[in-house]
DNA sequence: TTCATATTTGCATACTAATGCAAATATAAA
DNA sequence: TTTATATTTGCATTAGTATGCAAATATGAA
């Protein structure tokens, strides 16, 4: 596996390991996109720390974002986290790199 | 997605996210297998830390180990870690979940 | 048993990141 | 412009984890 590899996942696992953010991306699982405020009534966690997460999540390609007015609502990009974790598994089991 | 997917994914992410542990698992892609004393000067990393970061990736499942006379070598599972990657991907995807 | 080597564990320190309050900013309504 | 609401940012504190030395343990050789 490339050191390059390495990095980016290393990051990505950084930003989904924290169970704060992963409550979140579950409540975001089961609805289209929520807000912050949403996010932080429904989770039970401090809105500046919502923010926070948030912003680390939609940095490391998890979730996306819109504004609309004065609310920013957020959305789980399922599709790409699905695909960044499937290559993940056929880097590790490559022959050339595992064996 | 279920809590206790969650915590279980928590879990392994955390463990994932080391840099030095990434460092390890890497050079373990390379070689069949490696004990404690080969991975700290190949890692440059002291071998009580070495220790540590080595029980931790077992316990999460990502690593076997071997006893052999007063050595232990550990060796990458790399089905395993691949399997429980795409098995969170097809999670993350299911339409009861993310719509 | 004594000695040498490999690994693990205890413990204090250092690092990194999360937390939550308050203040600042952004946007829309009055 | 003033007011109200949503979000972000500054900052100090706290919490969790990694680190590395030294001591303890495990195993095999002499």
């Amino acid at each position: 596996m490339k050191k390059k590899t390495i990095d980016k996942f290393s990051h990505l696992f950084k930003v989904l390991s924290d169970p704060n953010r992963l409550s979140m991306i579950r409540h975001l699982c089961g609805c289209r996109e929520a807000n912050v405020g949403e996010l932080s009534s429904c989770c039970s966690i401090d809105v500046s720390v919502v923010s926070r997460h948030l912003s680390k999540l939609k940095e490391a390609g998890v979730l996306g974002a819109r504004k609309e007015g004065k609310e920013v609502f957020y959305d789980l990009k399922a599709a790409d986290l699905a695909k960044m974790l499937r290559e993940l598994a056929d880097e590790i089991e490559k022959a050339d790199c595992c064996r």
